[in-house]
This record gives C-alpha cells, structure tokens and sequence, in this order.
DNA sequence: TCACCGCTGTCAGCTTGCTGTCAGGACGGC
DNA sequence: GCCGTCCTGACAGCAAGCTGACAGCGGTGA
C-alpha cells in the first residue's frame, strides 16, 4: 500500500509518516507544490494526503490538475483552518475526503484506510476473493474461513493483489510497492515471499499469469 | 472512550486534554466553533465537552445545533463566568452538565465519568477482555478476579489496547497516544512498559503480533 | 534540606523469526 | 530442444522485539 503525503510543515510530515507507516502504508513524502504534482502524475499511489496551504503551487491547484489529467487515487486533504467555504472547495475540487487540522493521527490513519477500502470497491472490513478473504482489521487472513498466520510482508502484498484483482500485477509493480524504487531488492525476492505464502494458503489461491504477472483467483 | 474538548484557551485545552487522557479517553480538540459543530456532526463521540466562550460560532449555538440535528451525545459545557442566566441557557439548549470556570481538573473529570455512565456508552466502568477486566472507575487492574496494580502509564496503555480490541495496535500509534507527537521517546520505552505489565499481569494477557503491533489476548 | 521511594526512560545483550540470497530445478513458449 | 521465466528448499544475515539492570526524576515525609 503506497502513500504519498504532501506537507511542508516537517514535524507534521514526520508524525504523518510514522501514523502511515505503522498502519502498513509505505510512505513518500514531499513539501513542494510542484514536486506534488509531478510524483502525483507520474506515480501510482493508492493514497495521498494533501496539504492545501504549500508553498509553490497551491494544493487545490495541485488536486485539480490531477483530476484534470483523469488521476483517480483517494485523495485526503488536510487544511490548517477547517472552515465550510475550504471544506467546500477541497470537495469540489475532487477531494475525497476532508481532515481540519487540529487532528489526531488516529484519526488520520482511520480515514485513510477507509478511503483506501472505499478505493478498493470493498464496503467493509472484510474484502474476499475466491477462497481468500483479508481483514483489514485485524490484519487477518483466511482461507475458506481457516484462518492463516502471514507476516507483514506478506499481508501487503495480498493486500495489494486484492486491491487490484480485475488485472495480474506485474512483478515489477508489486516490488516497487513493497520495496521503494530506491533500495533494489533481487528480482527473486518477489518470488520468494510468493512461494512461502502460496504453501501457507495453499494451492488456487495465488495465480501467476506468465509474462504479465500475479493475480488472486477469483472463482 | 472517544470525548471532543472545544475550547479555543489553547493552555487550558492541554489541561483538559490530558485531564480526560489520564481519565483513558481517547480525547480530540477544537478551538473553532464550526469546526466543532462539523466533528460533533459528523463522528460518534461518547463525551464532549463544550466551552461556550468561543470565536466564530458561539457554544450555546453549536450545541442547539447538534440538538437540532438528533445528535445526543453527553455534552459537559464550560462557561467563563458562571451566571444563572448561562446555566439556565445551556441546560435548554441542551447541556447535559454544566461546569463553572475557574474549575479543578479533577471535578472535569468526575463529572465526564458520570455523564457516560448515565448515558451508558458503555455499559458498566468494567470493560473485560480474556482474564483481563479494567475498572474504569477506579483505574483498577484485575487479571481473572485478583487485583493487580499497575501505574498509570501501564494503564493508559491498557485502556488503549483495550479499546482497540479488533486489532493489533502498532508500536507507533501507541508511541503516539501514551506520550506526546511531540516529545519523541527511544522506540524501546514502550517495550519496557510491555516488559513490566506482561511481569505483572502473567503471560497470555498481551499478545504481539510482529510487524502489526500489540494485542490484548480475547480467548 | 535531606533521604527515601516509586515510576519510568535508557542501555546492552540476547532471542526469535522474518526475509533476501543462492543454487538448482521445473515449466512453458518458440 | 533451447532459452527465459518462474518455482522452491536451504541457509544465513538482520531487524524486531524481549529482558534485566541501572539511573534520573519528582514527589513525600521527617
């Protein structure tokens, strides 16, 4: 699960990452409107928190021109005064969600991960797919209702599969993802984390599409 | 436990805040009057707790407001002076307590516990999990019947694992919520209040879950 | 003012289990 | 059959987490 987090105030930023981080978010973090925009538009996130008041380009600016390119990742945006008119502009700029600062980061985290869920065309807590099915609270994992002991790793990259299920992701895409771009890991290491959790669920659950990549079996 | 404090005086907003903290509610803060209007409109509070002396939107006119709206949550107001006609006011918009300033922290909180037990947020003041069971009332320990203490950190922590019962709580968050965003303790602090309760409360009381966080054991 | 005491953060050393790497094999496409 | 992609078991490095010892701190009482 990969975030982005715009913020130019540094103390903010770092309590934001550790928030993130800890709720399994693996997290890039820039101060600068243009920088926003630019990593926005080229990257794929599954979430971006967004402070309007940067220096540079504007946040809503920002937002905007995201949208305008047809970006769809969920948006939450954090503004310093949380006033109706800003609340109101936030949405209609293609915010989909809204935190006025003061905020506890409990706070943040819970809405992010509704979003994230929301995102992921999936209602509740419990997201399913074939024999599998992830609780996004409890962190959990079960298969036909056995529930299965997965590392953090591990659940990432479920978690990451199950958000993506109408395409197989290329291997390339889920290292970037549980990796950064930065720290290059062994193409093999994809593969291992895969084998080991393919014994744990077992057989039918994690499909490899040769040439293309990974998906979760749906029927 | 969740409480909203609005209070714009930003020194006696920390004194509420860790007042109601040390009380193990989970506790947010406004300073703004349509701020705390949209957050007691929008999110499940067991508490607020409401100084009418605000900037922007008056206190009387939030809380008719948040009447008006069937939002019945226990609301404890605040006032600067404390004038028949206030009381009187506040009691018909809809104050469920009333608190004339200047006012002791202890009595602030006093009247918050009466106020959710009256309005039976929870239950009872005894919340149990597994051998575990917390009086919140008395800030007592007990693991199967037999009183154990604990010191107020090793109970903050408790209570927050307690309330976060579906899912294991990561390190950083409880970082967060047992010390401040702002003063950054060595990660290892908190493992040596893990260390110190799980001596006290015996083994399968907390759990761990690497890379996910801490638990309290339900079965 | 001083001694005492309980609480709590820091430190160092340790255990545990996660995870990347390697080597070799299996499989599919051409 | 050949080559590239993918799979898998073994293994070792490493980081997360655990624990006992210790010291600083603030509160309390003489």
């Amino acid at each position: 699960m990969r975030a982005l987090a715009v913020e130019d105030d540094t103390r903010i930023a770092a309590d934001i990452v550790g928030a993130l981080t800890g709720a399994g978010f693996r997290v890039e973090v820039t101060g600068d409107g243009e920088d926003a925009w630019f990593l926005g538009d080229t990257e794929d996130y599954d979430l971006v928190v967004l402070d309007l008041g940067l220096p540079g380009l504007d946040g809503l600016a920002v937002l905007k021109r995201w949208r305008a390119n047809g970006r769809a990742m969920p948006v939450l945006v954090l503004t310093a005064r949380g006033t109706w008119q800003e609340r109101v502009e936030g949405i209609e700029a293609g915010a989909d969600d809204y935190l006025p600062k003061p905020f506890r980061m409990e706070e943040l985290v819970a809405r992010a991960r509704a979003l994230v869920r929301r995102a992921g065309g999936h209602a509740g807590a419990l997201q399913e797919a074939g024999d599998l099915s992830l609780d996004t609270n409890r962190m959990g994992v079960a298969v036909r209702g056995t529930p299965v002991h997965v590392t953090a790793l591990e659940y990432r990259l479920l978690a990451y599969l199950m958000q993506h299920l109408d395409r197989p992701v290329p291997p390339s895409e889920l290292l970037e993802h549980l990796y950064g771009d930065d720290d290059a890991r062994e193409a093999n290491a994809l593969e291992a984390v895969i084998a080991r959790l393919r014994r744990k669920l077992g057989q039918g659950v994690i499909g490899t599409r040769r040439g293309f990549g990974y998906f979760l079996e749906t029927a």
